[in-house]
DNA sequence: TGTCAAGTTTGACGAACATCTAATTAGTCG
DNA sequence: CGACTAATTAGATGTTCGTCAAACTTGACA
């Protein structure tokens, strides 16, 4: 289990669902998995979604932890898997961090696995 | 932890992402994690890309056990969550139980956490 | 009815995970 | 520098999860 995630290319338009497309071999499906795994908690879930519609503002963790229920060393924990998937980015701006969505990256995931796509 | 899974309406079209769409509450979003749970597993994507590929034709325990690489058992613990999660149905014929895609539960996951949706 | 094949359930075990508290690092401002 | 805030990391703990072997169930067929 890779400690970093491998690479996955978002900036090609991913289309015709390889979900569907046919046998996903064991690499293409550990990358898939890790990524859902990213999102796949209800913290998580919220996180993102406050992320998303913060938008381009950004939030912080001192906001995001109250926000969710939880400790900011939690929350904190939350942001990294996010991060290492891929689905946020997190820049220091003074004494805070702002997370901001990375919406590409969402929505190619959902590209990958929608047997609908096209 | 609710043992089944609550009730998604899958049948009227989700758009315009609920996840992106503001802040999503504590209820939904564990609605939303179990069911990404349900396929944050390397197995359970690959079990899915198989039964997907199959289409309406159906895909037995048998078949995908050897494809996916572990036992019998193994692949029955991971089909019984994609069809807890209304991913895929079972249907005995004979002595097989043959597992189909639920397409359109899928899809609708999709359309929720997709914030290039609408 | 007895035997066999397909599938599921049970029980066990090790790995991974979510959470907290406490300690540590960054940055601000007297 | 020293006090304070924001954020992360480290360590600990209880829980969930993936896997297998073994037992059980369901259906086919002689």
């Amino acid at each position: 289990m890779p400690r970093a995630l491998p690479v996955l290319d978002v900036s090609a338009p991913v289309c015709c669902s390889p979900l569907a497309a046919g046998a996903m071999d064991a690499q293409a499906a550990l990358e898939v998995a890790l990524r859902l795994k990213a999102l796949a908690d209800p913290v998580r879930v919220r996180l993102m979604s406050l992320i998303l519609a913060a938008g381009q503002q950004g939030s912080c963790t001192c906001d995001l932890a109250p926000a969710v229920g939880v400790t900011e060393a939690t929350v904190s924990h939350h942001l990294k898997q996010l991060r290492e998937a891929g689905l946020v980015e997190g820049t220091r701006e003074g004494m805070n961090v702002f997370y901001r969505p990375l919406r590409d990256n969402l929505t190619a995931l959902c590209r990958i696995i929608d047997p609908a796509c096209c």
